[in-house]
RNA sequence: GCCGCUGUAGCUCAGUGGUAGAGCGCGUCAUUGGUAAUGACGAGGCCGGAAGUUCAAUUCUUCCCAGCGGCACCA
């Protein structure tokens, strides 16, 4: 290449700027302006991002990313994870150095050591962070030989290190990155120097445990994630965003308002309390109504079924380690761990005609799955809970049409919940599968069809699909931005096959139906789990435990307010009466706290006057109605979104 | 299941090698008050379970169980 050829650099805006050799991100960044220089990340070259001090030696598109721009943070968070690596290895020698990526919120790195970190230790490491970050060490890319970097790493005692890059195809180049004495593989880019991440913007957080690679058969290494952000009044943001979200936890607020409990001695399976299958119902009742709508036919199934079913199923092949078994009549049981084998059961009875079809079962069926003990998590992971499962045998011209039914069906149940943002995941054959392979080609082909005829953006989720078909999966956002998938659509044409599942065709032969299986909620205990954190307790007016508290100011009132409590629940509503001597005050802070909706005071003007003064929760203000008006007024809110 | 941390009154938590304490809640009594805490008194604990060390264990050690934070798993 001729050493002396211009290099001419395009900006985003149009702009151009010629050189007379290479040139690098920075000088770019300076020759536009001092104020560019110093908020510039990295630059952008014809797509790709560039470290700043990286020579650009062709004619390239390029655009440089500042503090100010959203893809400054990912550099940022890596670069905390380096610095959080140099100072691991300068604290504790013994240690090797793994991976530390950027992840949402933050970074971590993964530390090969025989003894944990504990949290004493971040402090510690925390406060070597700053000192590397005020030495403002030049981050200096440079780029090796694969052999040489193997060898480079290994003489450095760094094992892990050059398994990684062992496992980098050939030809790739293999990039270093300096600050100081630390060198680490890399893929780069970089920020220039160590003290442009901000030493009080960033702020470690935990210790863990994590396989390395991510595979449980590998040695546990030891994680230590942190949080950095581009300011620090956007550190705090996130801290307090945290403690906002840790308010919100339905562990918690459970407890607080009783909704249900766990115990020892069923770990992972809940104790309903009234308060809390009081929302139960509303939920299921609700369901049960969708479904009738949508010409859904109701059924139970047994919980315990022997296991010669899970074995033709395939499910005591791949799930008998995460099934509850037990022996009677010397028969093998297993406690039922999903609904569909025995609706294939139902299907089976008596023959089926193809004027049958669509059939839909839905079952409000209860299950049990020994989960993992570290995978229990309040309501969100239990070992035994209830689907709103239901299974559709149809032919397979029908499967576009139900699909997208369903997707109409699911989208108005959310809506109703108050869910409005769904994601769409389609997840394709995963390794380990029933069925054959043209098998899996027509299922992935047929759901792939109806879903695009749904007209739904979606998002593909390779090798993610149940073990006997492909799946839908929908994912709502709560109120405070977080993902939980829900909903599931999924295409089966195995298990009919296994369990023999069969009906007669307008060709007077006998045809395989096909299976969806499908739920909306998933599981009623992780959805109210879900419900709880979204509304943070305040549920709205019809899932609400206890709608209206009433109340007297003094007890001279005891009589007038028993009968308009027996008017409020002659109305349908669900209403307490509280006639403690206590202060108005404590009992509207008690009843606020408790997040009832409604409390209705009743003083001598309201007995007198036959009214109430309402105060509905999160407001200060009150406001006097006629009895009869106030009770229709919450009656009304009261009705299910469907029932309005 | 794996790594780490935690387990004391109904709840939230303090504490100690010599068998325990606070606030809230709960009970009793007094108080009858107009929209986020009226006061006094009182009752509550096998300090998660089992072993061990010790004259003595809630405290130290080991194992188990459960919870929490991750990892892995999730039909």
């Amino acid at each position: 290449m001729n050493k002396t050829a211009n290099v001419t650099l395009t900006l985003p805006d149009g702009s151009v700027r010629t050189y007379p050799g290479p040139v690098t991100g920075s000088t770019l960044a300076a020759d536009i302006g001092p104020g560019l220089a110093k908020a510039a990340i990295v630059i952008v070259v014809n797509g790709e991002q560039w470290d700043l001090a990286r020579k650009i030696e062709q004619d390239s598109d390029v655009t440089i990313i500042t503090n100010r721009d959203e893809a400054a943070l990912e550099i940022l968070r890596h670069d905390a994870a380096h610095i959080l690596a140099e100072a691991v290895k300068k604290l504790y020698p013994d240690v090797q150095v793994t991976i530390g990526p950027a992840i949402d919120n933050g970074f971590y790195y993964d530390f090969a050591r025989k003894i944990p970190f504990t949290t004493d230790d971040l402090v510690i490491i925390e406060k070597h962070m700053v000192e590397i970050i005020e030495r403002d060490e030049d981050i200096i890319r440079s780029e090796m030989d694969r052999d040489d970097a193997i060898k480079f790493f290994r003489d450095m005692g760094e094992d892990y290190k050059a398994e990684l890059i062992a496992a980098i195809p050939e030809g790739q180049t293999i990039t270093l990155y300096r600050q100081g004495d630390f060198i680490d593989l890399c893929r780069g880019p970089h920020l220039p120097s160590t003290g442009r991440l901000g030493k009080d913007c960033f702020k470690l957080m935990k210790v863990a445990g994590a396989y390395w690679r991510g595979d449980s058969n590998n040695e546990m290494l030891q994680r230590i994630y942190g949080t950095a952000w581009r300011t620090k009044k956007e550190l705090k943001a996130y801290l307090t965003r945290l403690e906002e979200a840790e308010k919100r936890d339905h562990r918690k607020i459970g407890k607080q308002m009783k909704l249900f409990h766990f115990q020892e001695e069923a770990a992972g399976m809940p104790f309903w309390h009234p308060n809390g299958w009081t929302i139960y119902q509303q939920v299921e009742a609700y369901i049960r109504r969708k479904q009738k709508k949508y010409d859904y036919q109701e059924i139970k199934t047994p919980q315990l079924v022997d296991r010669v079913l899970w074995e033709k199923s395939g499910h005591w092949e791949k799930f008998r380690e995460h099934m509850y078994t037990t022996e009677s009549d010397s028969r093998n049981l297993a406690l039922k761990p999903m609904n569909c084998p025995c609706h294939v059961q139902v299907f089976n009875q008596g023959i089926v005609s193809y004027r049958d079809l669509p059939l839909r079962l839905a079952e409000f069926g209860s299950c049990h799955r020994y989960e993992p003990s570290g995978a229990l998590h309040g309501l969100m992971r239990v070992r035994s809970f209830v689907q709103d499962d239901a299974h559709i045998f149809c032919s397979k011209d029908q499967i576009t049409s139900e699909t997208e039914i369903f997707c109409k069906m699911l989208m108005e149940v959310y809506e109703d919940f108050g869910f409005t943002d769904i994601k769409v995941k389609f997840s394709d054959r995963p390794e380990i599968r029933a069925g054959l392979d043209i098998t899996w080609d027509e299922a992935e082909n047929c759901l792939l069809e109806a879903v695009n005829s749904t007209g739904l953006d979606y998002t593909l989720n390779p090798g993610e699909g149940a073990f006997y078909g492909p799946k839908l999966e929908f994912v709502l956002t709560d109120a405070i931005g977080r993902d939980w998938q829900c909903g599931t659509l999924q295409v089966d044409f195995v298990l009919p096959e296994r369990l023999d599942a069969s009906y007669i065709g307008s060709d007077n032969g006998k045809h395989r139906p096909v299976m969806l299986h499908r739920a909306i909620l998933g599981s009623f205990e992780r959805f109210i789990g879900i419900l709880i954190e979204e509304h943070a307790g305040r549920f709205p007016l019809w899932l609400a435990p206890t709608q209206v508290v009433v109340t007297g100011i003094t007890s001279d009132q005891d009589d007038h307010v028993r009968k308009v409590y027996e008017q409020l629940k002659a109305a349908g509503l669900r209403a307490e009466m509280d006639l403690r001597s206590e202060k108005i005050n404590y009992k509207i802070r008690e009843h606020s706290h408790a997040k009832t909706p409604a409390i209705f005071v009743v003083g001598a003007r309201e007995q007198e006057e036959n009214t109430v003064t309402v105060r509905r929760l999160g407001s200060k203000q009150q406001q006097t109605l006629d009895l009869s008006a106030a009770i229709n007024v919450l009656k009304l809110e009261s009705l299910a979104p469907d029932q309005r």
